[in-house]
DNA sequence: GGGCATGCTCTAAAGGATTCGATAAACTGT
DNA sequence: ACAGTTTATCGAATCCTTTAGAGCATGCCC
């Protein structure tokens, strides 16, 4: 409040100059240890606070990293959003973090605006639709990016992620493990990478299994509770009458069981059903979730390593990463009994 | 890539003066119409990026904005900053979202990282002991702070919150109308104002309606989905064989629920079980959560519209600001039932 | 004692936008 | 035609830190 306290208040206080201030307080090996020492004791005493837009001005280096993501509140960016906050937070950088809600035009305002703060670098879950300039505003402005979770065509920025493709398919093997014939696929959208990999998982599997595909046994739609509690009045309607449902994530398998058990039906014994995410919610979720474990936590974690590593110029991790699914098994799906 | 644009380079390339170009792209009154179009044309062509930290560095406003709480992974907490978040994107401020895990470290940490960048103001949920001083070393350094959901003693800075007494008040006299007298307490912490605000509340409902207080009918410590899901074995030991429980919110209550029907009993007919915040999930649980709307859109529009008003001089709104909480009354609570 | 390291500190020039006060040009009214 | 406005633009200082490069002791060796 009284005084703005700076390099130089410190540096006229001890009779020394703003440079060996600035020095000290870096632990430059060019300062003696008595001067840094008195130095460092005297910007505390003063309440001293290092001023970053005034360094970064003169360093272009910001310490600031941005994030963003189709939503964070939903759990499954948020358990990645966790991973990657707690390895950046190991290396002091801050971290800015944005939803775009697949708004093409909110992402963009927010590479912008990190371009202004003078981002170090920019992680990011593509919105739908994303075209590649907007990435390449990025990198082009000497502003990394790395891509979480989605793929954008025509770009050779690294990317990480499960494999969306596998991952099905180990669900849908299981249901056909099961006796399972009449497979539904609940969820997902054909205008993500993601979308496309999910749905073509599931294909392949029925087709290992010479399961016929009926299209009309896709519902399409769907990505959270909410939808998969309606999508479940949608699957108990049809008239193929599906005796299990492979869902989109967690989310919608959450959401359908709550819709299944309020149409009188018991999910698990009724009707199977599997997530995919495992998120912490899926082994407590009434009956216990069967879903397919997507590493959130690695790719939290590498896609912040590699934005570092690449930063610091030690390593350049391009191309994709695949991290491999598992299947975890509990009581949300069973033998096939018709209804 | 190329070359670095800056005020200069469109000045050069125009034979104009930086002080015109800076005016013009920030639409001052001052210079000419077809100047202003002329050199906006070219900053666009250019591909000028405006330099955000060498303006804050001569304006000291740098238009970031910190929120901190205690886990954004919590929906009551990201119903909020949803709600600040549209509120402060129209006002084209950036945001710097931090948990801070309920660890005073960590908080201060985040609250010196902002006033290096120059942050414009603060609003955060404070952790559990909070020292007033933390608060008081950001308005000190001309850095405004906002309370939302929990006080801390000994500091006038304004603050909002839902009516938490009152709110559990509302849960508990409802339970008391369905001929509930052995009513549990599950979840909170007495080291939060709020913990100690919905105990209070509780407390009151009882003694209003005559029912005697029993201690060890309040299991304290849940706040999560888990937490719930295993607080429902506890519950379910009491020897006083409760027959509803006042649960600390829609989290707690879900997982317990959960916990319950895994034990075979039915919730909302074997036991009366209360939520509160009416989180989006509440309305689609199941059985459907009685729960109290505790007004979190209000809280974080609220909280961030006084923090604009006070950063642009046009109000201070110092005080407490409480919310009304309202019932929803749905199916996860019944007559009394022996068990 | 002269020549050289070595160790520590300082001077001054960036870095990019904003803004006060000055200036020049165009216009007003008489 | 001239003093007085109004309008549009500019010069230069300023915000605070970093960092070459210079400078000055001191100590050491031959």
């Amino acid at each position: 409040m009284a005084q703005k306290i700076k390099l130089s208040t410190i540096a006229e206080t001890l009779g020394l100059s703003t440079a060996t201030v600035s020095l000290a307080l870096r632990d430059s090996p060019l300062v003696a240890g008595a001067t840094r020492d008195k130095i460092k004791e005297q910007a505390r005493a003063l309440g001293y606070i290092y001023n970053r837009r005034a360094a970064s001005l003169r360093t272009s280096r910001s310490g600031i990293i941005g994030v963003v993501v189709h939503d964070i509140m939903n759990p499954f960016y948020a358990e990645i959003l966790k991973s990657i906050e707690s390895e950046l937070d190991r290396s002091r950088q801050t971290f800015i973090l944005s939803n775009h809600y697949d708004s093409v035009e909110k992402q963009r305002t927010f590479i912008e605006t990190l371009l202004q703060l003078g981002g170090d670098g920019v992680i990011m879950s593509p919105a739908i639709g994303t075209p590649p300039e907007d990435i390449r505003l990025a990198e082009d402005n000497n502003m990394p990016a790395i891509l979480i979770a989605r793929s954008v065509e025509g770009l050779d920025v690294p990317i990480f992620r499960g494999d969306d493709s596998y991952g099905i398919s180990l669900a849908t093997n299981h249901l056909i493990s099961l006796g399972h014939t009449c497979i539904a696929m609940v969820g997902g959208t054909d205008q993500t990478s993601t979308g496309r990999d999910r749905y073509q998982g599931y294909v392949n599997a029925l087709r290992r299994a010479n399961i016929e595909v009926d299209p009309e046994l896709r519902i399409p739609g769907p990505r959270s509770k909410l939808g998969g509690f309606e999508a479940a009045v949608t699957f108990l309607s049809l008239p193929q009458k599906p005796t299990a449902a492979v869902c989109w994530n967690d989310l919608v398998a959450i959401g359908m069981m709550n819709g299944i058990a309020r149409a009188g039906l018991v999910p698990g014994r009724d009707v199977s059903v599997t997530g995919y995410d495992d998120l912490e919610e899926a082994s407590i979720a009434t009956p216990a979730l069967t879903t397919v474990a997507n590493g959130q936590t690695e790719v939290g974690r590498n896609a912040a390593r590699a934005l570092l590593d690449k930063l610091s110029g030690s390593h350049e991790p391009d191309g994709i990463h695949l991290i491999k699914p598992e299947m975890r098994i509990r009581q949300s799906t069973g033998p096939v009994k018709q209804r």
